[in-house]
DNA sequence: AGCCCTATATACCAATCGGTATGAATATCC
DNA sequence: GGATATTCATACCGATTGGTATATAGGGCT
């Protein structure tokens, strides 16, 4: 046993593709595609290995699903997390406007949004993903809420609005947002929303 | 030729179904699962009616689509033209709202947005179809930026606000509306959004 | 009654769906 | 250098996809 040796684990063939970047792949076909409209045929011919081999790495169509999700939250959310930070109620808002806006005017990544796209759509097969994808949204949610209670009683609110409502006409703007951006709005056009929304949010 | 005989334009067999059902049938399958997880067979057994039948009255799916389409708009997305009738421009931005509340809350139509679901799932045979709502969308928002024009021109907008970026932001937020109330929003939770989004509304 | 035309029902089509069995290839362990 | 273990590529699986060919049933017209 030399040193090297840790560095493969397994004693079989090692296998000839990145797990990472085959799981990068997914994420994008998801994205532009939607769960079921990602064919098997498309998400291997973009990962660049065959069927069995995605089997055996990722389990079925549905785990690889969840772990690009895993993988599409870690990378592509992470600003809603950081957000947070934000000394205002106001200046939580607009970092995840801007946040959101940045996402959708990026010239490598696919427009829209996996979240929004895996909550609209609805075959039954895909009704475990949309159930998922639902719960982890009430869960940022949820995070938010919590920094807008803070914000209330730091006596930053309007009167008459309450946190949860207020996050969630925030998430209702996102998610037009998002939309938009999916559906062929310009960057342009996604500024002015998001300004808007900005010139629009309530001050104390 | 007895006076009865207008009733049956044509000369062979008559159809044993109402196309007008059928069709309103067809459209609900279309509302709960978009174009593409709607099958022909799904499609064909709430209905009521056979494959050839199918395609003798209505063509193809995607004609089918085009057809439950039309009908939606004139019955489902009335409001949208009648609301350009309300006095003000923030009448017209409530009427839209609440009548989109209305769609998300009632008890016996689907729940969620046939034109959102639409414009979010894209498989490459949906490309079309995406298109076409997404192209139906663009002229509903041009109406009523051309009606918030008038408002601005009567003096009720807030310096600094467009209407057509105003009009934008008013689509976003029903956008989330619809999409919302079709991932399993409470009727208390839609209203919540609505009637904020009407607190905020910008005034002069 | 018989002709004509259309709708119906059944059975079928090639293509694609997600998922696998199988055998060859390639690595480590002894 | 086997023996073992894992991945690879190909070819295949039954089920389902949107769409039809065919034959029968049922109406109006003369």
């Amino acid at each position: 046993m030399n040193i090297l040796s840790k560095v493969s684990v397994c004693k079989g063939r090692p296998r000839a593709f990145d797990l990472d970047e085959a799981l990068a792949a997914a994420l994008r076909v998801f994205w532009r595609n939607g769960y079921e409209a990602a064919s098997m045929a498309e998400l291997t011919a973009a990962m660049g290995i065959t069927k069995p081999s995605l089997y055996a790495a990722f389990g079925n169509k549905e785990a690889l699903f969840h772990k690009a999700l895993d993988l599409y939250e870690r990378e592509k959310l992470a600003y809603m997390t950081s957000a947070l930070e934000a000394p205002t109620a106001r200046a939580v808002a607009e970092r995840l406007l801007r946040g959101a806006l940045q996402m959708q005017t990026s010239t490598c990544d696919p427009k829209g949004c996996l979240g929004v796209i895996s909550a609209a759509a609805c075959g039954a097969e895909a009704e475990p993903i949309k159930a998922e994808v639902v719960k982890r949204r009430a869960s940022s949610e949820a995070a938010i809420v919590k920094r807008f209670e803070e914000a209330k009683a730091a006596g930053e609110f309007p009167d008459g609005l309450e946190p949860a409502a207020l996050v969630r006409y925030l998430f209702a703007l996102m998610q037009g947002l998002a939309l938009q951006g999916g559906s062929g709005a310009t960057c342009a056009e996604l500024c002015q929303l998001v300004e808007t929304s900005l010139q629009v949010w309530p001050t104390k």
